[in-house]
DNA sequence: TCTGGGGTCCTAGGACCC
DNA sequence: TCTGGGGTCCTAGGACCC
């Protein structure tokens, strides 16, 4: 166990609305928003009012009248956020994205080069500022889980370093819902049993954690709370997911409804699956009712798939069980498809023909084939003439977007 | 009063195998 | 026929994070 604080967090502030306050200089100091029915980000003058990310627009308006909305730069978020990473991977090669705009690094290895953690985490923040004019907090201890807690308390634009020494010190004031993976429902429950600081939590016996949260949630705060976090720098981690969902509003569930708006997620992450060579095995769809009640439902295939056709009717298959199951909801407000058990299939894809990677066991192998081909050359042209050029008939029209895709893409993660 | 979209991990029960 | 135990995989649902 290292004996320094060498794990720093940077934390990019109020990312989105930070940048839209750079792009318009007469933005700057004001409440702004990015987003339209939806609030994708809030500036601090904004959050000063009790606007939040999530938040409907007209809540926001209600809240802080004077707010002004943005649309939202979207290539520039992709850019500024990989030019602040690429900044702190100067310092060092250990550095784990966690986000669009948040990254771990580990600095035990470069201190002879650039001096001390809290030194290089100056470093990185003077760099963010002038070189790119974005405000971001830095966090630096000697766990990943205090670093993240420190950048939190540093925010706005501040930098808080944890000596070793005074650790528990500084973690047992805070309140619990600063440690990593509590949320309202813990929070809550841990209030019930008058727990509201780290302090707190650190003194709860183990037990009476565990009845309450469960065997892991309950060991996992306790190790927390005395600042016992095993985790290290993962550089590289792959995604074990790839999904889609789209809120409609409120339409009868019928086919005519879902069907086009499956193929149209299906035709997202297939597009996405085949591009990286990673077919997977499950398929997971959600449906959410009028009421917000969500069912969700899944099968597992003997072999990975890709193709969008195929992904298409197994969702509508899983859509048509959920809805018999549930016959009085007449009503949907969401469809969601995801793929898990992802092949990991690199050099696999160069020695395969093509075909046989996707559907070998499904009756008509040659139509599975053909599908997946099909979804090769729809991909080379959508690659060279951009998404719109060509698609599957009628999914191309009339998909209702309720945010921008260039959002959905900043939300994706490498496959 | 009615939150969008892309993810990760955990739980609990059941099937199935040894 | 009843008994025990361990392990893996699958499914549905939840909590949480950015």
């Amino acid at each position: 166990m290292a004996t320094t604080a060498t794990i720093l967090h940077a934390d990019l502030d109020a990312f989105y609305a930070s940048v839209e306050q750079l792009l318009d200089p007469s933005l700057r100091g004001k409440p702004i928003a990015v987003g339209s029915g939806v609030v994708l980000a809030a500036s601090y003058e904004a959050k000063a009012f009790g606007v939040r990310g999530g938040m409907p627009g007209r809540q926001a308006r209600e809240l802080c009248p004077q707010i002004t909305f943005v649309s939202g730069h979207f290539g520039e978020y992709q850019r500024l956020g990989d030019t602040a990473i690429k900044v702190i991977g100067d310092f060092t090669p250990l550095v784990e994205r966690i986000s669009i705009d948040e990254a771990f690094a580990d600095v035990a290895g470069c201190t002879h080069l650039f001096g001390s953690p809290a030194e290089i985490a100056g470093a990185i923040r003077r760099r963010v500022r002038t070189e790119l004019g974005l405000p971001i907090s830095v966090g630096v201890a000697r766990t990943k889980h205090l670093a993240k807690i420190a950048s939190q308390v540093a925010k706005p634009d501040g930098l808080v370093v944890v000596d070793p020494g005074t650790e528990l010190e500084f973690l047992h004031r805070l309140p619990v819902e600063l440690m990593w993976g509590v949320g309202p429902v813990t929070k809550t429950r841990l209030a019930e049993i008058g727990v509201l600081t780290i302090g707190q939590l650190a003194q709860t016996p183990g037990w009476s954690l565990e009845r309450l949260l469960g065997p892991a949630a309950g060991e996992k705060l306790a190790a927390l709370a005395w600042n016992r976090d095993p985790r290290e720098i993962k550089t590289h981690r792959r995604a074990r997911s790839a999904g889609a969902q789209s809120a409609i509003g409120r339409k009868p569930a019928e086919e005519d409804v879902f069907r086009p708006t499956l193929f149209h997620l299906a035709d997202r992450i297939g597009t996405r699956l085949r591009a990286k060579s990673r077919p997977g095995r499950t398929v997971t769809v959600r449906v959410r009712f009028a009421n917000l009640n969500s069912a969700t439902r899944s099968v597992t295939l003997d072999a990975p798939i890709s193709a969008t056709v195929i992904l298409a009717e197994i969702a509508e298959d899983l859509v048509r069980a959920v809805l018999a199951e549930h016959p009085n909801e007449k009503t949907i407000s969401l469809l969601a498809i995801s793929v898990s058990h992802l092949e990991e299939r690199w050099d696999l894809e160069l020695e395969l023909p093509l075909g046989l990677q996707d559907e070998p066991r499904r009756p008509g192998t040659k139509i599975g084939m053909a599908r997946l081909a099909a979804d090769r050359a729809i991909d080379k042209i959508r690659g060279r003439f951009g998404w719109d050029a060509i698609g599957y008939g009628s999914v191309a029209l009339d998909i209702s977007r309720s945010v921008p895709d260039e959002f959905r893409e900043l939300a994706e993660k490498e496959l």
